[in-house]
DNA sequence: TTCAATGGTAAGTAAGCACTTACTTCAGAG
DNA sequence: CTCTGAAGTAAGTGCTTACTTACCATTGAA
């Protein structure tokens, strides 16, 4: 086998006993041995453990960091679809967390051990999804379309729905015991939910009602 | 000091470890360390390190199953007042996340690590929470005063809005650069997309007095 | 005074860990 | 055929880990 492809066996080995087990969870001999491998080969091709981790890491950061998140969904934000714009991008993470839930945990993973991993994974990932989404909604609330919610609280109640959503599905409750439903009908229901309950009210006009404005600022 | 006292003392030095370096990054030896006394007394008093993980596990665990988690708004359920009890919930919960970060951390470790915490956790806390507010959210339902979405759908969108904003501020954002909140606000932002989201649409039945006398008492 | 119970430790041990060394095998270029 | 370089390994090395042993020191009742 080429160092090349032994170099990329060994990665995916790993990464799927991180998600696992954690990194400090797996060792270097259990790597080599799913791998087939002896363990001289691992630190031939990594000079320690945790720089494969770090490239594990980058691998899969580096896909998340080019694309927009709101490209799977640019149509239906040209259009002002809001239904479309949300459900589109609920469907669409769901079903990423649904086919690669290696990723989730290992992030989880590099989260709660403080690998800088997750710092990445934040600045230059969530924080880009939360500029993009609070943009768009800002904009869709000065076209009188949703009411005057801070809309960063808005992004994160509809990542809420959906991250925990995933969350439960591929880490509590595998088997779906306490609420089974299909991503297309999980999407379509949370996008429900969050739309009508931003949604400018009726006779409210531009969105400047009094129960917006009421609500400003309350405690110091 | 008393063998009673020394034996809470390690356990909860134990647990602040644990819950920062997980199970397996903690080492019997720091945690005598930090707790003043020779490891041969975590031994003493702990038989194997999986026992010492356990009795805190088990230690912070009975503190939940034994109670309702719809106690803490039993008068707002009783008045039916939807804004008061969802509210509360959410209030109740990010406080109590926000003074035991610590439980939070070991709860994630331990579902990542399979532990059976987690199982223990879900069978005897969470699934009480989702059966508990489905039954009040079908009621509201037969009320007329919510349509008809599954109601476990509704639970997972609040319950997920209300974990993903402790998560973020307590594991990815502690800082809280991206969303600085207060715990009454979040609550009430939350609160109120929710129950926006799933209030009885207008000519849907009769539910719309409870809708419009929601606020009536201000906040504080 | 004695002595057993209690709270505590220093100094282990065996296994497991990340990582290294010194070696073999073998395909292809000259 | 010979030589080179890359793919691969067996058998370490030294350190860390969970856990043990054998012992010390104080206390308070008999």
């Amino acid at each position: 086998m080429t160092g090349k492809n032994r170099r990329l066996q060994i990665l995916r080995v790993a990464m799927r006993l991180f998600s696992q087990r954690g990194f400090r969870g797996t060792t270097t001999k259990e790597i080599a041995l799913a791998a087939g491998v002896s363990e001289a080969m691992v630190f031939r091709h990594f000079a320690t453990k945790e720089e494969l981790y770090s490239a594990i890491l980058d691998h899969k950061a580096c896909v998340h960091e080019t694309m927009d998140p709101l490209q799977v969904v640019a149509e239906a934000v040209a259009a002002k679809d809001d239904a479309a714009v949300f459900e589109g991008l609920a469907l669409d993470a769901l079903n990423q967390h649904d086919c690669d839930p290696e990723f989730h945990r290992l992030l989880l993973h590099s989260a709660l051990e403080e690998h800088e991993l997750a710092h990445m994974f934040w600045e230059k990932f969530v924080k880009r999804v939360y500029r993009t989404l609070r943009n768009y909604i800002r904009e869709r609330q000065r076209d009188g379309a949703m009411r005057n919610v801070e809309p960063l609280v808005v992004v994160r109640a509809f990542v809420g729905m959906i991250i925990h959503h995933s969350l439960n599905n591929n880490l509590w409750d595998r088997k779906q015991q306490l609420l089974k439903i299909s991503n297309q009908a999980a999407a379509r229901e949370f996008t429900n939910i969050l739309l009508h309950g931003v949604a400018s009210t009726p006779g409210n006009g531009r969105g400047h009602s009094k129960m917006t404005q009421r609500r400003k600022r309350s405690n110091k």
